[in-house]
DNA sequence: TCTGGGGTCCTAGGACCC
DNA sequence: TCTGGGGTCCTAGGACCC
């Protein structure tokens, strides 16, 4: 049986998202930004057609906004991941083969549907989403992940249903011929120069090369992307749980120079990161620190200070970890810089499921793990940062959040939507 | 003046081992 | 003066995605 992928993405999430709880934004130009209101990273439709780019820093487009009254929103993540998880739970209901790829993306394999066709039942999907949730969707179909993402661009860019097919071979030539190779998956301007200097310019071209010849020039990546353009799914959907690192890092709202100011703001991307790898059940051995000057910065040469730290046993303690990243720090940190981001990743991740004893110590795993896990109902249920740790201190005078940032409708009983009758 | 945050995969090259 | 060969593991960095 041939294989059916469905990729369902939401049309500009993050405006969706902000025109559900404030309708007169509907229709206007909107832009939603970065943490510390730095760069654009959604974009209205309107706001598209007036050429603001992606990760454009705001300062540079202030003109255009003022110009054009465009709506500017600070982000507002709990609201995106609230409704994201909304979207995640309905889609589980059409199909239980499911890969959540991003916040606002998520493929479905639906090829053991028997009395409707996938077309048709994309329809559905997208109808029930906007019924239910209220987001528009947009839907590719397409027989690997690559020509289903392909046919989802088709969707929002050449559909009035919103759903796109390439299922059929003689679709897939036509939709491919003059695709531009950097609207293709996993190709980005060095990989469509490389491609243009062996004589490929468009999608089509690709997909009649030798992957073979692709690898030459293009690695591995690019051979499987050839095959998947021609139809020969490479790609699996893949599971969440199977990740292999995860991260916390901000950048701060002005250079820091001190180490106990840049030792908050860590402790803060510990605590965030430690609680992600608890809600997905795993343990991690060992943590990847990093802290940097900015790139941007002039007078100043840029500097990223790295180093990997083991812990004596797999953990999800967010004291433990906390404890060993403070002594890495003190590696990096370079007492006359003026620090502009730090962050941390966690490797080695396993499930929580499964305990490892040390030899020479008996620890208490229960113990942490029941005062972790009050931590985190407590948070989960009064709000987040109600419980924290001390080293959190002051958070918010070194964190800003966003100035502009809408109410937490979903979140906190509190700032629920008001109506008047 | 102001430039996000969270990921993935791949490759080259160094360190180290026998 | 002459200084192997094969393997593994780790890390940094490049490229890409949303």
């Amino acid at each position: 049986m041939s294989l059916v992928f469905a990729l369902v993405d939401c049309n500009n999430f993050y405006v969706s998202c902000e025109r559900l709880f404030d309708p007169a934004l509907e229709g206007r130009p909107v832009v939603v930004l970065s943490n510390n209101d730095g760069c654009i990273v959604a974009r209205s439709n309107e706001a598209k057609r007036l050429n603001i780019p992606m990760a454009a820093p705001i300062y540079q487009y202030k003109k255009v906004i003022e110009k054009h009254k465009v709506h500017v929103l600070s982000s507002n993540y709990s609201l995106y991941g609230e409704l994201s998880k909304r979207i995640m739970d309905l889609l589980l209901s059409f199909s239980p083969d499911m890969e959540v790829y991003s916040i606002d993306e998520a493929f479905l394999r639906l090829d053991s549907l028997f009395a409707i066709s996938s077309f048709d039942y994309a329809l559905k999907i997208k109808k029930t989403i906007m019924k239910h949730l209220g987001l528009p969707v947009s839907i590719g179909l397409g027989p690997t992940k690559t020509l289903a993402k392909v046919a989802n661009y088709m969707a929002k860019n050449h559909s009035v249903s919103g759903v796109y097919s390439v299922l059929e071979w003689k679709d897939q030539e036509e939709v491919l011929r003059g695709f531009p190779l950097t609207k293709l998956w996993g190709v980005a301007k060095r990989s469509s120069l490389k491609l243009n200097k062996i004589g490929i310019y468009d999608a089509l071209q690709l997909r009649r090369a030798e992957p073979s010849f692709i690898r030459k020039h293009l690695t591995l990546t690019g051979e499987r992307l050839c095959l998947e353009i021609k139809g020969n799914s490479c790609l699996p959907l893949e599971d969440l749980r199977d990740k292999k690192s995860i991260g916390s890092s901000r950048s701060f709202p002005k250079d820091l120079k001190l180490l106990s100011e840049i030792e908050v703001v860590l402790a803060n991307c510990i605590f965030r990161v430690c609680e992600k790898l608890r809600l997905q059940k795993n343990f991690c051995q060992s943590f990847h620190l990093f802290l940097q000057t900015s790139p941007f910065r002039k007078g100043q040469k840029y500097y990223c200070g790295r180093t990997q730290g083991s812990l004596r046993y797999a953990t999800n303690d967010t004291r433990i970890i906390l404890t060993a990243a403070r002594g890495l720090l003190l590696e990096i940190y370079r007492p006359s810089l003026f620090y502009h981001k730090v962050g941390i990743v966690l490797l080695g991740l396993s499930p929580s499921t499964f305990v490892e004893q040390t030899l020479f110590e008996t620890v208490d795993h229960n113990k942490a793990i029941k005062l972790m896990e009050t931590v985190d109902r407590i948070n989960s249920r009064e709000g987040q940062g109600k419980l924290f740790i001390a080293r959190q201190k002051n958070k918010d005078s070194i964190q800003r959040t966003g100035k502009r940032k809408s109410p937490s409708y979903t979140g906190s009983w509190f700032e629920l939507a008001k109506v008047r009758c």
